[in-house]
DNA sequence: AAAGGTGCTGAAGGCTTGCTGAAGCCACCT
DNA sequence: AGGTGGCTTCAGCAAGCCTTCAGCACCTTT
């Protein structure tokens, strides 16, 4: 799966392109608009990620310009909250989805699965470790197949340790992953869901799956 | 089964062919007439979805010329609701049925089955989900094999509910496909109709297969 | 052994989210 | 025209979640 992302706020681009690469993504970045459309006409993407204040040529006008051209690769618009992004307009040049600034990596990433399913059919993966199952599309957990019930944010937390079962996963990165990548939280959420989730999955089962690798971050692990 | 879709606003054209590919059509898209009309003769489809107005030939003139030719493919055409189309001149020319715009993609979806089931006899699947039956061909429902009567739109929501059974749809997923894909509504009638059918569906008959997933949206599920 | 750092967890407040009854509107049918 | 029924909007209510805080436990370092 190939996906250009054009966003000039470099550090925001830098830090997508690294989580979608981790998850097997191959990640193109490009940091003006021009270049952007030049980059989305030259090479083949699965998906496009465009910002819609860029530097050289907005979002929109590169939208409309690969739609006239006759290029449908799904579209993914990213917008601050103010009054910038004018929905309709999005829509009507071509876009698919958009996403308002500041969002969290989880739910550009949940965004995208979504257009990238469309296409592909067939949801995305179940993710196993050992007797966990972590079922994305049904933000479902099941222990030892019986169902565990998460909020929202518990889920985040959990599918991002999943995605990365089996190494230790920091703090400071859960946060930028499943906050918003602005978020300047408290460390200390993180410890609260993590208890949370040790409670409703560890404790009751007599596992330790979630490992405390003091000075580090945690561990996603399936002996335990 | 294999749809040709000839409609110039590419926006339209993408979101029918997308939802339709979804449910297992395989789709074409094609955004002029003349070349409509080109790919409708060098093809085999099962159906042609037309719209009137069109650049290069209009609609009721690849119809018209298809049928001339011999060509007897069910086609059903899409036309703006002010006069643009009128009835009596595209049956003339050969349509079987014909959609005006803007419209739901639940409704386009119930015409494009009905012509097809007139061909081939045998209409789309019943799908089941526990002990609940959705009938889309009767627009009816069965919970424990007793008939629960529904609201049209309260059908649309259930089906869209079903068709994705297990997993988690979003509000907006829901407004997108059952309203006007134009549509820009709160999201609250969405929950209202949600209310409604649990009070039909679940409550009487001790159910909860309706499941709310805060902050993502509704899982319609068999377990429950 | 003491002290500081790091992590865990229970409780509480604030706030978002979702639910639902009621009223108005519109379209269709009679 | 009048009536009926469904759809949508609104507003108030309820519930649940997220975060913060504080106190405690444990580990590491001095």
């Amino acid at each position: 799966m190939r996906l250009l992302i054009v966003e000039d706020e470099r550090r925001l681009a830098l830090s997508l392109a690294r989580g979608l690469t981790a998850e097997g993504f191959t990640v193109d970045v490009v940091h003006d608009g021009t270049d952007g459309l030049h980059q989305a006409t030259e090479e083949e993407y699965d998906l496009l990620i465009l910002d819609v204040m860029l530097p050289g040529m907005s979002g929109y006008r590169i939208c409309s310009a690969l739609r006239a051209a006759g290029d449908e690769t799904p579209i993914l618009m990213l917008t601050a909250k103010d009054g910038e992004y004018d929905e309709a307009e999005g829509l009507d040049v071509g876009a698919d989805d958009y996403v308002t600034k500041p969002f969290s990596y989880v739910v550009l990433r949940a965004r995208i699965r979504a257009l990238l399913r469309r296409r592909t059919r067939g949801g995305s993966p179940v993710i196993t470790i050992g007797d966990l199952t972590v079922e994305p599309d049904a933000q479902r957990v099941l222990r030892d197949g019986e169902e565990v019930v998460l909020t929202a944010r518990e889920f985040a937390v959990l599918e991002h340790l999943a995605l990365h079962a089996e190494q230790v996963v920091s703090k400071r990165e859960i946060l930028e992953h499943v906050w918003d990548s602005a978020y300047r939280g408290d460390p200390n959420v993180v410890e609260v869901h993590i208890s949370a989730l040790r409670r409703k999955l560890d404790i009751p089962y007599g596992r330790r799956s979630i490992v405390t690798v003091r000075g580090a971050g945690y561990r996603l692990t399936a002996g335990g």
